[in-house]
DNA sequence: CATCACATTATTTTCGAAAGATTAGTGCGT
DNA sequence: ACGCACTAATCTTTCGAAAATAATGTGATG
């Protein structure tokens, strides 16, 4: 694997997922080249890598062009994320140790200690970094990590949709006040090895920002 | 996307598949140059789409190897295939409407009628081919395009484990009996909707050949 | 004999230019 | 005014050479 490439890769993604190009827009080799200071070869191996992530799509001799969005495509892979989760959370209830236990009682923990009272900017990074975090210890417990991948994988997929969500739900001090207690009830029910009851709650909490993701998206004038 | 790489991946790919080369060998872009016919420029692409799929590393300044084989990797992946599998079936037996069910039946029969008196390859081509529009048909039915993009992902992933099996299976009369009545016995619990029960078959119908692949596996003297 | 430094070779990675394809623009004929 | 062929400009894709890095071999030293 490359040098150069290592570096425009993951600030072109960045770039894809904060919504600095509009879904649709043709990426252009000379614009690229500038903004990301390199040659069209790691350019290239860039924007390849970024296909398989569904982020980016290429037609032979016309170029690439970012992923486009649509409300067909969100419901779709929040669909497919809530399911899979789903399945993951009770192969984890189901094969996690008291390890894993501990290690999800501990994400939920430093979870709930994130302060409103910090710089917002600040607080959205660490309330998003800890809540992945407790997510992933969750699931984690099903040792299997291939799934795992997909998982993953989907989680990029869904990053630009989720992008729309972040920021409503956590300057929310009522949609915070939600979540918070949805992970409370998923925290019971794991530590209850309740498989059922687990993948029930799981699937349900990760559809609910659909329906707020859905308006953003309305608004956009590029759907 | 580019012209000379759309000739190079799949042509790489297959060979890896294949066989071709000992898992873990180092891919020279020498080597690959004069074997594939084009510069290193769609090689790397055509390389980084592979990483992608898990069947080549890379490290920077090193270069490509085609990915190492294990018996613990072959025990994750079919476990991964067989979860996500399993709950495919389930949805698409909830959400499958009657063409689904016919499109099963009829893949179903078009399987059935492979012809053991052909000619040993053409017939191997034809079950293998049938037998994947068969599953292909089954799971189709729930309409989750990213979950079934995800059991691609994973059956690439397979594809070398499983090419350990496939003549290991179609070739022995009694296998393919086998295969045989649990694929009608899996049609059975679709068709009479019984969405707990072709779950729970065709969890184990997937993890049949892991035997067998471990057997194979075992022999190989670059494990 | 082992080990380290240094020089040599082999390989990867990158860039720039040329070739190939597509898109936009122009003018002609109807 | 509209469509069509042709030309010009733009953009993509590819290759070959050069630069950067790693691997190998050699010889001196403890």
């Amino acid at each position: 694997m490359p040098n150069q490439v290592i570096d425009a890769y993951p600030k072109l993604k960045r770039d894809i997922i904060r919504g600095i190009y509009v879904p649709g827009e043709k990426l252009l080799m000379s614009q690229l080249k500038s903004r990301y200071g390199c040659g069209v070869g790691p350019l290239r191996e860039a924007l390849t890598r970024l296909i398989g992530e569904h982020l980016v799509t290429g037609i032979s001799q016309r170029g690439y062009r970012v992923a486009s969005m649509s409300i067909a495509e969100l419901d779709a892979i929040y669909d497919a994320r809530a399911e899979l989760e789903s399945l993951l959370i009770r192969l984890a209830i189901e094969r996690g140790d008291d390890e894993w236990e501990a290690a999800v009682l501990a994400r939920a923990h430093t979870l709930g200690k994130v302060d409103r009272v910090q710089d917002g900017e600040e607080m959205l990074e660490r309330w998003d970094t800890r809540h992945q975090a407790l997510h992933d210890a969750m699931v984690a417990g099903c040792h299997c990590q291939p799934l795992l991948q997909s998982r993953a994988a989907l989680f990029d997929q869904a990053q630009r949709y989720r992008h729309l969500w972040l920021r409503q739900t956590v300057f929310s001090e009522q949609a915070l006040a939600d979540k918070q207690r949805e992970h409370q009830a998923l925290l019971d029910t794991i530590l209850a090895r309740d498989a059922r009851a687990a993948s029930q709650l799981m699937r349900e909490h990760l559809m609910t920002p659909v329906p707020i993701i859905r308006e953003r998206l309305q608004e956009q004038d590029w759907i």
